[in-house]
DNA sequence: GTGAGGTACCTCACCGCTAAGGCAATTGCG
DNA sequence: CGCAATTGCCTTAGCGGTGAGGTACCTCAC
């Protein structure tokens, strides 16, 4: 089956170019999907560790440790959640916040120079041939 | 770009299932990889290291621990060039080469599991368009 | 109210990969 | 020929992830 062997081969690549993207910015691709997260949620732009972790698609043990990164940074604060004591509620710092919307215009332009070479037609249908296939693997949304 | 999106997230469902399937013959991915690129490769299945790295686009080092994993459970041997002092010739043993025969099969039955829910078609369609990608981004063959 | 089970997050040992660098052999320019 | 640059492989430190397991808290039927 070539078509899964190429769809790794592109994530590689994409992964690869993308991150020189997030380097530029002094982030790696972990920082930046935490933050990018973050950023795309409804104001005020909070989540929990667990809603993180469901959108990034990582162990509960990951979100700890890039959560860990990032607060020492000072780009992200947790604090105790008020309604549920286990739970806690991991926020954008302001330096936070004013490095995610610096990087995200360098990422979309770099996602945009990764699919130039397709015309609008192929990436409707690659688009929706994703989607189609993600959903028949019971990948809920999107 | 919801397509690189998508694109990241099947390859990662694509990697668990597949996965499933290599540890199911007492394999990981980086294993099979090693061992189906020798299988693949031209009799009398011998590829260097420079070339599996290549092939599987790693860095030279984690070809280099790849094989000694390989080579410690008798599932490849490493012999020295005959035209090439500071080069190494990797072939299958007779073990490795019955397990990547046992496991192959498998292999692309999961595969094909795994693009089942796409027409002819469709499959036709993103293996050219996944192609014209990984063209256009400096890819060389597949 | 209480005990069982589930949920949320964290901790830790381990794993494979990268990146940088080292050694030895080969190539090829002058 | 001689020496610099290249090539091929290996080594190692460090990184981020997984998977298993721990603690604290919540829920709910009884």
């Amino acid at each position: 089956m070539a078509v899964l062997g190429r769809l790794k081969r592109l994530s590689r690549l994409v992964d690869a170019e993308t991150g020189r993207t997030f380097n530029a910015h002094g982030l790696d691709a972990a920082s930046f999907d935490v933050l990018a997260t973050l950023r795309r949620s409804d104001a005020p732009h909070r989540l929990t560790p667990a809603e993180l972790m469901r959108a990034s698609m990582v162990t509960s043990g990951a979100v700890t440790q890039r959560l860990d990164r990032l607060e020492a940074r000072g780009l992200v604060r947790r604090s105790p959640s008020a309604s549920d004591g286990r739970s806690v509620v991991v926020a954008l710092t302001d330096a936070g916040r004013a490095l995610i919307d610096e990087a995200l215009p360098d990422h979309i332009a770099t996602s945009a120079g990764l699919l130039a070479a397709l015309t609008q037609e192929e990436r409707d249908m690659i688009a929706a041939t994703l989607r189609s296939l993600l959903e028949s693997l019971g990948d809920g949304k999107d």
